[in-house]
DNA sequence: TTCCGCTGTGAATATTTGTTCACACTTATA
DNA sequence: TATAAGTGTGAACAAATATTCACAGCGGAA
C-alpha cells in the first residue's frame, strides 16, 4: 500500500485530504509544520509527501531540503495559495515533483497523486541492475571508457573497440568486456557486434553525471 | 570566456539576444530550431543554451531533451511566450534550468543568464575530487554504507559506526576509513569524530542518486 | 591504581581483480 | 586454398583489495 505524507497546518484542510485519500486506499498520516514533516519523513518512506508551503514553525521550502535529504526518491508535492511562475520554478527546482495551486479540488489532488505513483513505479521498474556489479565495473577506468565508446557508437567491433583503447593485448579487452558483459551492462548482436543494453543506456547517463558532478573544470 | 547558444526561430529576436550577450562578454552562436540546436550543442560544449519552445522541425521541449542528454551539465534557459504554471512546471521537471516569459526586458535575460553562469562556475569549481579514486570507494559496499550513515548522522565516533555497520572486527573498519580520508571523502575533527568533507557531501548526493536512477524495487 | 572500552598500527594472509601468454577457431580475401 | 586478421578460451601469474590477528596507547570509571 503507497503511503502518503500530508503537512498542512489547516487542520480542516489536512483531515479532509486525509480522507479522500485514505478512501482511495492509500495509506496516510498528517503533519501539522514542517518540522514534524520533515521528522516523519525521516522516519517512515513515504511514497508521496504533500507539503504545503506556508506553515509555523518551520516553512515548507526549508522542510522540502530536509525531507529530500534524508528521501531523495520521496516524491513531494508542493501546495501552494501564493503563486507565481517564479514561485513554482523555485520549488521545482529544489526538488519538488510537483505543484498544485490552493485552492484545488479534490478531483485535481488525485490525480497528480497517481501520476507521482505511476511515475515513481515506472522509474523504478523494468531496469534489472545489481548495483554491486555495476559500482564494480564503473571503478575500472577501462571499462568506464569502453561504455562512453559503446554509447557514442552505438555499435562497434571488438577490433575497432582494440583500436580506440589502445589496448597493447586484445585479451585484455576480452576481459573487460566479460565483465560488463555480466555486470548486463553491455550484449552483442547476431554479428558480435558489441552494444549497451538498456541498463547500459543507463549506466553511461550514470557515469555522465557523475563526472560532470564531481569534476572541477577550471575554464 | 563563456559560450551560449540561442535557439528561436525568430531572426530579430535571435540576433539582438545575440549582439547583447555578445557585448556583455559572451561568446554566442545561433540555431534557427531545435534540431540545429541540438547538433550545435553536441559539437560544441556550451554553458548555457537559451531555448524557445515554439519551434519549426524540433519543438523547444524535444531539444531540451535532446541536449541534456549529450550535455547534463549545459544550463539551458528555457524562453516561452505561452506561460502557464503546469508549464513552467513541466519543463523545469525536464531538466531546465531557467524559465522566463516572452516578452522580457534584455536586463531580466542578462540577469538569469549571468545567476546561471555563476551558479555553474560554483558547482563546478573548488571540488577537488580523483574520480579514480572517488569510484573505487563507491565500489565497495561497505564504503557506501560509511557514507551513508556519515551523512545520516552528521559526525559519529568509531564505535557508533562500529555498532551500525555490525563489523565483526573493529580494525576491518579502521582500513575502510582510512581508504575514505585518502580519497578525500571523510574526515576527523580533533575529538576524532569521523564525518564527510565537502567532496564527500557530493559523493553522497551521486550516491543517491545513482541508486534512485539504476534500482528497481520491487513494492 | 587498575581495568576496560575506544581507537589505532603493522604484518600476515586470503580473496578478488587484472594482465599476460600460449593456443585455437572463424571469416574474409588474396 | 593459403594466409592473415578478427575473435575468443583457459591457465598461469601479478597486483590490488580485503580480512584477520596480535598487539598497544590512551582516557575514563571503579
Amino acid at each position: 500500500m503507497k503511503k502518503i505524507l500530508i503537512a498542512d497546518d489547516n487542520a480542516d484542510l489536512r483531515e479532509s485530504i486525509a480522507e479522500v485519500l485514505t478512501e482511495a486506499g492509500f495509506y496516510t498520516e498528517t503533519a501539522t509544520n514542517g518540522k514534524e514533516a520533515a521528522a516523519k519523513s525521516a522516519e517512515t518512506d513515504f511514497d508521496i509527501v504533500l507539503l504545503d508551503m506556508l506553515m509555523p514553525v518551520m516553512k515548507g521550502a526549508e522542510a522540502l531540503t530536509e525531507i529530500k535529504k534524508t528521501r531523495p526518491a520521496a516524491k513531494v508535492i508542493v501546495m501552494t495559495a501564493f503563486s507565481t511562475i517564479e514561485n513554482a520554478v523555485e520549488i521545482i527546482k529544489k526538488g519538488a515533483a510537483d505543484y498544485i495551486v490552493k485552492p484545488f479540488k479534490v478531483e485535481q489532488l488525485l490525480t497528480i497523486v497517481r501520476r507521482e505513483i505511476e511515475e515513481a513505479g515506472f522509474e523504478k521498474d523494468i531496469l534489472n541492475i545489481d548495483l554491486d556489479r555495476v559500482m564494480n565495473c564503473l571503478s575500472n577506468p577501462i571499462r568506464r571508457n569502453i561504455v562512453k565508446y559503446l554509447h557514442r557508437n552505438k555499435e562497434m567491433r571488438f577490433m575497432e573497440l582494440n583500436r580506440e583503447l589502445e589496448m597493447d593485448d586484445h585479451t585484455k579487452l576480452v576481459f573487460h568486456l566479460k565483465i560488463l558483459r555480466e555486470a548486463g551492462i553491455s550484449t552483442q548482436d547476431k554479428n558480435k557486434n558489441y552494444m549497451l543494453t538498456r541498463e547500459g543506456l543507463r549506466v553511461f547517463q550514470c557515469l555522465t553525471f557523475i563526472e560532470n558532478y564531481l569534476s572541477a573544470r577550471s575554464d
